[in-house]
DNA sequence: CCGTTAACCTGAGAGC
DNA sequence: TGCTCTCAGGTTAACG
């Protein structure tokens, strides 16, 4: 599902929710997940308090007392759920169906108010401990520096092209060198910056990679402030929708009309390392 | 080292 | 209605 502003939107309502309360009890209905679910995982987390939650590029980090963390990702399909419980706390659901999806709800975390579910039909997802800051750190070094991150700038983007041909789409989307965009914001981003996605990395002007850096910042941000994309049924604390989706320029836009001012183009759809691609060929070169 | 592909899963929707 | 096929917001091991 979700990409840094999706992830984004789902921590900061989790911040409104179940910051600084106490995890009484975790029940584990499937350990098959991403990476299966580590046996100690129920009685590591009995009893810590979460003193903060927190989003680095796509993963949530749950931070407990003394330098322990939970990290999650939430992979393709994972979401994260709670009830309405009979105290009449309102409910935070990330579904449009009033229904909790009983069969994929694979982890349940009991609060002595609430039950924090995670559903993933795909098991894409996955849960890791991390018991203190060097473990964490080393963690992250898999990743690159976020898109939205001052780290992500001019120097290192030609310091990580360096020659290389790989085109700019999977470059983008290759966490290792910068982290955070997904398939959706990706073909966004290139849009807006006016460059094909198939495009050689190594053929790209210091204007276009300006270009890059600006738009891979605002969309992402524009994206959070909309309260993410909602392509199936992804949902805010708030109950409401992300309405990202409904300003998409290419995503999803196959064979209709080009969104920019007097550009008469049609968004076409291609493949690019078996994934799909748009983009409008009278716009972007 | 680099770049690409297959694989991990289930469900929704299209086409027949 | 039901079958088969393709595709989906991600990551990574394995391969050439």
């Amino acid at each position: 599902m979700p990409e840094l502003p999706e992830v984004e939107v789902v921590t900061q309502s989790l911040i409104k929710r179940i910051k600084n309360c106490k995890i009484n009890s975790v029940k584990v209905y499937n350990r098959s997940l991403r990476y299966k679910v580590p046996f100690q995982f129920e009685k590591y987390l009995k009893n810590k308090i979460i003193k903060n939650i927190r989003r680095k590029s796509k993963y949530i980090i749950f931070e407990f007392n003394y330098n322990n963390y939970l990290i999650l990702h939430l992979g393709m399909s994972g979401t994260l759920h709670i009830p309405q419980m009979k105290s009449g706390i309102s409910n935070l659901s990330f579904y449009q169906s009033p229904q909790i999806p009983i069969k994929h709800n694979h982890v349940i975390f009991n609060f002595v108010k609430y039950k924090l579910i995670y559903n993933d039909p795909r098991r894409f997802g996955y849960f890791k401990i991390l018991k203190n800051k060097q473990e964490f750190d080393m963690y992250f070094t898999r990743i690159g520096p976020e898109a939205l991150d001052r780290k992500f700038n001019l120097n290192y983007l030609l310091n990580k092209i360096n020659n290389r041909k790989k085109n700019i789409k999977n470059f983008l989307l290759d966490q290792k060198i910068v982290s955070g965009i997904g398939n959706i914001y990706v073909n966004e981003i290139l849009f807006k910056s006016k460059i094909l996605p198939s495009k050689s990395v190594r053929k790209l002007s210091i204007l276009d990679l300006k270009k890059i850096l600006k738009f891979s910042r605002s969309v992402l941000r524009y994206a959070i402030r909309q309260g993410g994309s909602s392509i199936k049924d992804f949902k805010g604390l708030s109950g409401n929708n992300g309405k990202f989706q409904t300003r998409f320029k290419v995503y999803n836009r196959d064979k209709k009309y080009c969104l920019s001012r007097n550009c008469n183009g049609v968004i076409k759809k291609i493949y690019i390392s078996n994934r799909s691609t748009f983009l409008c060929n009278l716009c972007q070169n």
